[in-house]
DNA sequence: CTGTCCCTTATGTTTGGACATATCACGAGA
DNA sequence: TCTCGTGATATGTCCAAACATAAGGGACAG
């Protein structure tokens, strides 16, 4: 098989994959060390490395200085998940997308959230809840709350014109994100805006953002029922 | 502002960075040239260069050839998802881990099943029940199908001793996959296996994957009531 | 036998240079 | 005016060389 005049580090990362897969090298495997490879595929060390950094940052492979490459144990089922804000999520599925914003409230912090995000005691917060609809059926209900010592101007935002999630995307920049998937049952008034029956299993995401290590803001987002996400990797 | 004596490519990750989320370089903007960036930190081009494609790997932002860099517009809220095989997530929890097969048959592939993943109608497969408990109590209830053209030797794994994940994982190389989540109701035998009220929310994992186009197996692994599943980014 | 020091080795990173390639922008010709 | 080429430009990739750094392993002393 010729090969190409110069050798790309994806047609090392093809190699590598291939017999990996072919189990040429079974998992656990010590594979040839960098100078080892770029002698016999002809190339400079720099592409061979590019080729295993990439396969290490896939989960494909571990690397350990010294030590050596080897190709990884238990794949560790990696899925990258792509989650679009929810305005595009409606429109990709091909439906009309409509916002409404239910209502909006400064409260202090629940004490169960500031438990389990960091923040202060009863700090002040603003309290919305929102209905994303696709084709005018409800397809996720949106509860947020935001912490306003993070965000001060979130008092001028105006929320019947622009999502939350847009609003703080474009406003607020965060270093770290936790989210959390769940199943959760639909009650209090979930059933007459999701148009639920009651107690209904629903798909439920939460997400809390952080800045420099302070909390800005949580959101609970409750999906229409049947509803799936889904990703591919 | 003393500089290290070498820039690193992380140097310029946070420095580019830090502008961002400053807001001196907004969404949207374009970003100075490689040739200018490295003029200023006063390294080489393919320091920056790398720099950059992480930040574009991250999402942070988006390179085109000839048009340049630009601070991406609404960060597409990306997401790694970890999903460890359950043996793993169970005694990270903590608890002991035990594993037993409910049911195993060798079954013709439903119809629904040969639809959603692109299998020949009919195509023998074989079928697989399993719990997973920690500490005793039921975790997670697993059903397979594995289509045994795919893996003709899986008529020899012996899944009352290790779990089918583990086998396949070990014996089988896939090229592809696809995850949903959902919430579902727990009926049929859920409520009795997986200890749950009858109706009751419970969170649902289906993946499939395929090696060269071709489906290999489904797997839908139904959670414990309350279960949530985690990640930070 | 055990712990310390040092040498070796494999990966990690940077450099400066070169060529490749997509594509924007502009100008000539229909 | 519209279309098609063509050059300029920014990113994409590769190379050869060098130094940095973590860590395995052996020599040596206690």
């Amino acid at each position: 098989m010729p090969r190409p005049a110069r050798v790309s580090y994806h047609d090392i990362k093809r190699a590598v994959t291939s017999r990996i897969q072919s189990r040429i090298w079974p998992q656990g495997t010590l594979l040839p060390t960098e100078a080892q490879l770029c002698a016999e595929f002809g190339c400079a060390r720099a592409t061979v490395s590019r080729a295993l950094r990439e396969l290490s940052d896939q989960g494909v492979v571990t690397r350990k200085r010294k030590s050596g490459t080897r190709v990884a144990i238990l794949p560790p089922e990696r899925a990258r998940l792509d989650i679009p804000v929810t305005h595009r999520t409606v429109e990709d599925m091909g439906a009309a997308y409509t916002y409404a914003l239910i209502s909006r409230a400064e409260v202090a912090t629940p004490a169960w959230l500031t438990a389990a995000i960091g923040a202060q005691e009863n700090a002040p917060a603003l309290h919305l809840t929102a209905l994303h609809s696709a084709d005018g059926a409800p397809f996720q209900l949106e509860e947020r709350w935001i912490l306003i010592a993070a965000v001060p101007n979130v008092r001028e935002a105006d929320f019947a014109a622009i999502t939350p999630t847009e609003w703080l995307l474009a406003e607020v920049p965060f270093n770290d994100a936790e989210i959390a998937f769940s199943a959760i049952p639909a009650d209090g008034n979930l059933p007459s805006l999701l148009n639920a029956a009651p107690g209904a299993p629903l798909f439920r995401l939460e997400r809390t953002t952080w800045l420099e290590g302070a909390p800005v803001t949580r959101v609970h987002m409750t999906y229409r029922p049947g509803y799936q996400m889904r990703a591919r990797y």
